[in-house]
DNA sequence: GCCCTAGGGATAGCGCTACTATCCAGTTCG
DNA sequence: CGAACTGGATAGTAGCGCTATCCCTAGGGC
């Protein structure tokens, strides 16, 4: 398969495909000849993957980068892989000097996911993004602490579990892998559009 | 209030703040000089709300304008703004010309909403959302329907429905429609963030 | 063989976004 | 009085995700 065929099959133009292989993202083809080289299923399959975990989960190319490395390292267990896929996933890194009122509201959410019993390592990016969160409401308007995510937290316990009860339909080890680092990205995406369609509803039913 | 006691409250840099109201983002103070301006609490609580948009919504500049324009249009009923601001939500537009498999994916999400009783706009961005990630679920692993994104629904239309009948602390029109919108951004990242926290605990007692 | 289109890699450039830096006249405060 | 500061206007910057160009080689119908 050529490059041209590779970019019709999959529908990204010949200097993305370009672009995604000097980013290391995608590795060039075998070579025919000093200036040909051939394409395969792989190819396919791996540029499709990136489109995803661009298009449907809005990640950056760097971050596109560290999963699909930490999806090839074969030594990492499943645990791993999908650690390292949060982290990515993680729209901000924690502040590198965060301001006293931000430690505080982490300090609550520390407490928070402590007393729901989940044991998570403690530099997960979620940690901060749900300070963060706490932050907003809190200065916006004075709620008092993390207790109103416990609703959220429950529904995500038990989505959780079920997902990860769930298997690929292909069970090679880089088909769970990839399975389970694409439904993160996947599902987190339906799930929000579901629930601002169910959003809607309710409130179609409520206010008009 | 002067410009800098605003950024020093806020932690927004100066330049910033100019930056929004070029924007049209943040009105500017009132005059009290030919080159001198009042800023008021209104302007500490907008601020807020800009980079709460912004930091834990990810929105873009001119998506935060949209919302904001429909919260301050007071016209507008409570549906209205909650619309307005999931388009503006929406990580992209319907794509001009869909490819016919795009399309195909896109009734068979039409017909799941339908089933589901759900009374949505025909034009909700989530509909497109959905049918990207049907569509990418069918490509890398044959999935072969909406049926899977039952589950998820459920959970959502539960969330949608407590969320649409709490109230804010503030019942002014323009207090209730800030919290649904913040509500809306804020409470998708806590939901995000908690379901990674609750895969790693899954995951942890799963695989290691 | 021969020409002419197509393929592949390297390099440079573009368009967009979200700021950020500079400048300047006018104001305030010690 | 003068240094520091203020707010508005304008221009510049950094990063990201491509995209266009160049240049040479391959392959294929004649």
């Amino acid at each position: 398969m050529r490059m041209s065929e590779l970019s019709r099959e999959t529908e990204v133009p010949v200097p993305t495909v370009k672009y995604y292989i000097r980013e290391g993202l995608l590795s060039s083809g075998s070579p025919t000849a000093p200036n040909q080289a051939e394409y395969g299923q792989d190819h396919v399959r791996r540029l499709r993957l990136i489109r995803v975990l661009r298009d449907v989960g809005g990640l950056g190319i760097a971050q596109i980068r560290t999963v699909l490395e930490a999806i090839d390292a074969e030594e990492l267990s499943m645990h791993e892989v999908l650690g390292r896929a949060h982290h990515a996933l993680a729209p901000s890194e924690p502040p590198s000097e965060p301001s006293p009122e931000l430690a505080r509201a982490k300090e609550k959410v520390d407490r928070f996911i402590e007393d729901l019993g989940w044991r998570v390592s403690a530099d997960a990016p979620a940690r901060w993004t749900l300070a963060e969160a706490l932050l907003a409401l809190e200065r916006l308007w004075g709620v008092e602490g993390p207790q109103t995510f416990l609703p959220y937290a429950r529904v995500a316990d038990r989505v959780a579990a079920s997902e990860l009860a769930s298997r690929p339909p292909n069970g090679s080890r880089t088909g769970t892998v990839e399975w389970m680092v694409v439904g993160t990205v996947v599902y987190e995406a339906v799930l929000a559009a579901l629930r601002r369609l169910a959003q809607e509803h309710h409130s179609a039913r409520r206010f008009a």
